[in-house]
DNA sequence: CTTGCCTCTGACATGGATGTGAGGTTTTAG
DNA sequence: CTAAAACCTCACATCCATGTCAGAGGCAAG
């Protein structure tokens, strides 16, 4: 499949993929003519990197991890899992922070319902 | 207090407390000279700002969630109410993906460790 | 062959929070 | 009084994923 369709396939603009390969994360068979092409399974690979890109993780980051997904049983994948391990830590932590922020945000709209409501019975009085 | 007291204290660069100002999310009192002076609670502000950006909101976003949160009893706050439950449910739906990327974070390093095993065992031989 | 669509490279633009530096005033400590 | 440290404003720089545009080539259908 070439670029055009991979970006529909997969949500992401033919721009993004192309970033995408010159960061390293995603790698495309050239046409004698130049034109990439990419397999079947490159659409799942493109909404990993999205989720990735979207949990945060830097393109770089994400270049660090993926020789651990990509073949996970060679020797260099030992840093690579440590790094990934690190970045799982990162990531429940930051997961934590989002809770805590949604608790504050329930208690700030609680305050302001109670607030409203008691306006209106103003209005009402 | 002066603003780098607020910075050493809230952990927060002196650069981004006057940005926060410039956006409306922070205010000051200023001395005759000008410099900005703040009360002891604008600490908790600062953090509570750093945390909301840390949930990926935008300065334009917080700024619209701040009537509800400063004054929650004024009429102006039905308007940020309904954006705050809108808020509260993105980051909702984002707590969802974090979770199920570090589900495939975690899938990926147990693939890894198999991986990993493997190869030692063969070493072992 | 031509028209239209897709692709290529390369480069510049954007937005948002923050860094950084210049040039000048205020505050504080000795 | 003086020197250091903190503050002021203004403006330009940076990072990073993307958008966008220009100019050129590729390829299928009429």
């Amino acid at each position: 499949m070439r670029i055009g369709e991979l970006a529909r396939r997969s949500g992401v603009s033919v721009r993004s993929l192309r970033y995408y390969e010159e960061q390293g994360l995603l790698t495309s068979e050239r046409s004698p003519s130049g034109q990439r092409h990419y397999a079947e399974g490159d659409v799942e690979r493109v909404l990993f990197l999205q989720r990735l890109y979207t949990a945060g993780l830097s393109s770089r980051t994400i270049h660090e991890l993926l020789p651990c997904v990509d073949s996970p049983s060679l020797e260099n994948s030992r840093a690579a899992l440590e790094r990934m391990a690190q970045e799982r830590e990162k990531l429940s932590a930051h997961i934590a922070e989002l809770l805590h922020t949604r608790d504050l945000l329930d208690a700030a709209m609680a305050a302001a319902r109670r607030g409203k409501e008691c306006l209106e019975e103003h209005e009402a009085a």
